[in-house]
DNA sequence: CGAGATGTTCGGCT
DNA sequence: AAGCCGAACATCTC
């Protein structure tokens, strides 16, 4: 489920833990999620750490756990929610259900995260800087690296491929997921089947307004307190099957594209 | 009961 | 050889 906004949104759960201490640690080992990280150093690791600050980029999350000392370099911990991952808070005596494969107690409360099809990855790293996989994220979206000539360029490279594809490519689109695709496609009123060859240099600008707008504007709803997005996005229509089109109510065309569900409408999108 | 799901990765094909 | 596609991953829901 998680794309940009809603990454975001689960990170902030974990706040109420800052500045306080793992007293426990519970796990369901050897589970897929943890395929990085061996469970056993996971809970060895985490334990007696205080949680001093976490960020969210991309669909990557990653919290930072003191030192065992003093001196001692950080703790880092790296989360992804794949496709069902989500965080939340529960009680201190929170008895972690199937689902629940790491759970962080603290004196005030349990810090879960919860994957039922594991897909998402849990990931560990100490020393005194952010792991590698962190520091080369690519830039945001929003950032202004993100340039209409970076989009061009890619589009470039990636001719041949539909530009709904294209959307979801993380190391060009950050954070991108299946809705904000299809959404960004709608605002900018472009056909998902077309091939990023065959994009002027105008839908291209349009294309690279439409992803700044949808990013932003996620982060300051969902991102936010998971409230919906505005009112007449695409996002409203597309989850069901008799979905119309927010601007001329049209039916909505639906096809897999890129190896997803995508959703558009033949009429103003071209 | 079968199909599909807001994601990533790998292997194979062009 | 880069780049594209489909399958696999594991579980739940419609």
């Amino acid at each position: 489920m998680p794309e940009l906004a809603e990454v975001e949104f689960y990170r902030k759960q974990w706040d109420c833990g800052l500045r306080q201490i793992v007293t426990r640690v519970a796990l369901h080992k050897g589970k897929r999620l943890f395929r990085d990280t061996g469970t056993e150093r996971l809970a060895v690791r985490l334990l007696s750490r205080r949680l001093v600050g976490s960020e969210a980029r991309a669909k990557q999350m990653l919290f930072r756990f003191s030192g065992a000392g003093a001196k001692s370099p950080s703790l880092w911990l790296g989360v992804h929610l794949g496709m069902t991952g989500r965080l939340s808070v529960a009680h201190a005596n929170f008895k972690p259900g199937k689902h629940d494969h790491l759970v962080l107690f603290q004196k005030r409360q349990a810090l879960v995260l919860t994957d039922a099809r594991m897909f998402g990855r849990v990931r560990l790293y100490e020393a005194a800087e952010p792991p590698g996989w962190w520091t080369a994220l690519p830039p945001a979206v929003t950032s202004e690296d993100f340039t209409p000539e970076l989009l061009a360029e890619f589009c470039k490279r990636r001719a041949r491929l539909a530009v709904k594809a294209a959307l979801l490519v993380q190391t060009r689109f950050p954070g991108v997921g299946n809705w904000m695709a299809d959404e960004i496609l709608w605002q900018a009123r472009i056909d998902p089947r077309q091939l990023c060859g065959k994009l002027s240099r105008a839908r291209i600008t349009r294309l690279w307004e439409a992803a700044r707008q949808v990013c932003a504007t996620a982060m300051e709803t969902v991102g936010i307190d998971f409230s919906d997005p505005p009112r007449g996005w695409l996002y409203h229509a597309r989850w069901s099957g008799t979905g119309r089109c927010p601007r001329d109510e049209r039916p909505l065309q639906t096809a897999t594209i890129g190896g997803r569900t995508t959703r558009w409408c033949g009429k103003c999108q071209r």
